[in-house]
RNA sequence: GGCGACGUAGCCAAGUGGUAAGGCAGAGCUCUGCAAAAGCUCCACCCCCAGUUCGAUUCUGGGCGUCGCCUCCA
């Protein structure tokens, strides 16, 4: 069975069949980045960077070209550089910086391609031309404007229909164009405002050509698919369907469009429009962002999807039992005989079936996630019967399908031995107090001691005092070692320690 | 006004014409000197009404509600 996923084109679910056989060519419209990125972006990008993922999983096996543009001039962009007296590619470079270390935090690997949109001028104003040239866009006196009633099919893919539009009273009136509907290809530039050079005028071009010509020049038309945000289905990609199909001697442009839902924020769309929204740079310095990662999985790409704090916080539980789950597979086996080895691989094998039907079914990644919930439950079963190694290569594999591999690697799991800042003075108080329990120290020597030898140290004359029923001193020990911030913890294979705040 | 999506336990969220995955939170038990962890167990008649059907949460129609797009927007 063939990953199938919703194609906003056909309205319908459709079987992936790449146009060029064992590669699949893949156009995001990424970001106009006028002002910092926020959680809705990530959740979009997320979303392609798992689809990818998936596409070249072995399971696929596929050859994928990834495109993911930047809008980098547009009037936003124009507006920020104004307001702060620089200029676009200033204010471009370090919200885009911004946006692509928060890309990097969230394990999103990075496009094949990344263009800009001023770096692609030639082949824009070339396809104005030919737009120009077969009559379906025409030059007015402050830029070029595409003539929608030209194409007979706009608005085939948002299911609007071009008179109703007329009705919505909601498009803006510009005594330049022919046409309520006709949108700029090319806007020439008014004084102090960057400018390229065109057979019509100096300017710049408008959003939607960048799409279609970047796509084109890229990837060719057609390629297979081209995605984005649900907001992002009209006009803008509408209007790349207009610019690009009519050019085309065989549309589609893009076999399947694939939409991703959009966030909330307090029942909200976040955007920037409605400013109700904390920059993502920001918002990852306070949460895992594997657990971001896991939260989104959660939910069906497509659905509108609202954020909350706590919806954050039960993800990162989430996510830290699916660590321990990882940490069993890894404990050495026991004696599973036969049919008990039978049985749990039996196990292994259903999670396989399962993990792939459901992303091949328009990526469930909330079905896929419970496998890897199904794998934690079994996991120490999976390491009794000498499976471990096996099951945790495979939970890895999925973990890897869905980004959130980097969380179950070695150095996660060992358990790591943190570097803890002890408050000054610890080793001298610890001295001080525990004079009878632990070993004499002279004073000259103090200042080279280890923090973490002490605390060792306390651990064993705990466990001495425990086994001689001692417990006033055992507590004693603990009590002073968690008003220093460290918690300690028994288990059978002896008292590990951790410090708050580590 | 037009177009579209959605409405499942305290919260998040899958899914199916035959009586509902998973996560978080919660409850009980086991273990435990204490503390923690861990293990086991429990926790929903799927917005309302009508229809189709042997049978609907799942299909059809209506209603109510929420959200999005129609303007820059992932």
């Amino acid at each position: 069975m063939p990953l199938r996923l919703f194609n906003t084109r056909t309205h319908a679910l459709e079987a992936l069949r790449p146009l060029e056989p064992d590669h699949v060519r893949i156009y995001v419209c990424g970001l106009t980045p006028s002002a910092e990125g926020h959680l809705g972006h990530a959740r979009s990008f997320l979303f392609f960077d798992v689809l990818r993922r998936y596409l070249e999983n072995p399971r696929n096996g596929y050859r994928v070209t990834f495109v993911k543009n930047v809008t980098d001039i547009d009037d936003r962009s124009i507006a920020t550089a104004q307001r702060e007296g620089t200029t676009f590619d200033v204010v471009v470079k370090r919200y885009y910086d911004s946006f692509r270390e928060s890309m990097r935090i969230l394990n999103v690997r990075e496009p094949d391609d990344e263009p800009y949109a001023t770096h692609f001028i030639p082949q824009i104003v070339e396809m104005i031309g030919e737009l120009i040239e077969t009559g379906h866009a025409y030059v007015s006196e402050d830029g070029i404007y595409y003539s929608v009633e030209t194409f007979p099919r706009y608005g085939a893919l948002s299911g609007k229909h071009v008179d109703e539009l007329l009705v919505g009273a909601r498009i803006a009136e510009n005594e330049h164009k022919r046409d309520p509907l006709d949108f700029a290809l090319w806007k020439f530039a008014k004084p102090g405002e960057p400018r390229w050079e065109s057979p019509w005028g100096a300017g710049r071009p408008g959003w939607h050509i960048e799409c279609s010509a970047m796509s084109r020049a890229l990837l060719g038309v057609p390629f297979d698919l081209h995605g984005g945000g649900y907001d992002l289905i009209f006009p803008h990609h509408e209007n790349e369907i207009a610019q690009s199909e009519v050019l085309m001697p065989a549309p589609p442009m893009a076999e399947m469009w694939v939409h991703g839902g959009l966030l909330n924020f307090d029942g909200r769309k976040m955007s920037k429009s409605l400013g109700n929204f904390e920059p993502l740079s920001e918002l990852l310095k306070r949460h895992d962002p594997l657990a971001i990662r896991l939260l989104f999985l959660q939910t069906g790409y497509r659905k509108p999807m609202n954020f909350t704090e706590e919806s954050i916080a039960s993800a990162k539980t989430a996510l830290e039992r699916l660590r321990r789950g990882a940490r069993e597979m890894r404990k050495p086996p026991g004696d599973g005989g036969e049919l008990r080895v039978a049985l749990v691989r039996k196990d292994l094998e259903q999670a396989e079936r399962e993990f792939f039907d459901a992303l091949d079914n328009d990526m469930d990644t909330s079905r896929a996630l419970s496998v890897l919930f199904f794998m934690d439950v079994h996991s120490r079963s999976f390491a009794a019967v000498g499976l471990g190694e096996e099951a945790l290569a495979k939970f890895r594999e999925y973990a890897g399908v869905l980004g959130l591999e980097p969380a179950f690697d070695d150095a996660h799991l060992e358990e790591v031995d943190r570097t803890v800042q002890l408050a000054a003075g610890f080793v001298q108080r610890m001295l001080s107090q525990f004079s009878d329990v632990l070993p004499p120290v002279h004073p000259d020597v103090i200042e080279g001691i280890d923090s973490k030898e002490v605390v060792a140290k306390m651990i064993d004359a705990r466990a001495a005092a425990r086994k001689n029923k001692d417990f006033a001193l055992g507590d004693r020990l603990r009590d002073a070692l968690a008003a220093e911030g460290i918690a300690l913890k028994d288990s059978k294979d002896g008292t590990t320690w951790t410090a708050a705040g580590a």
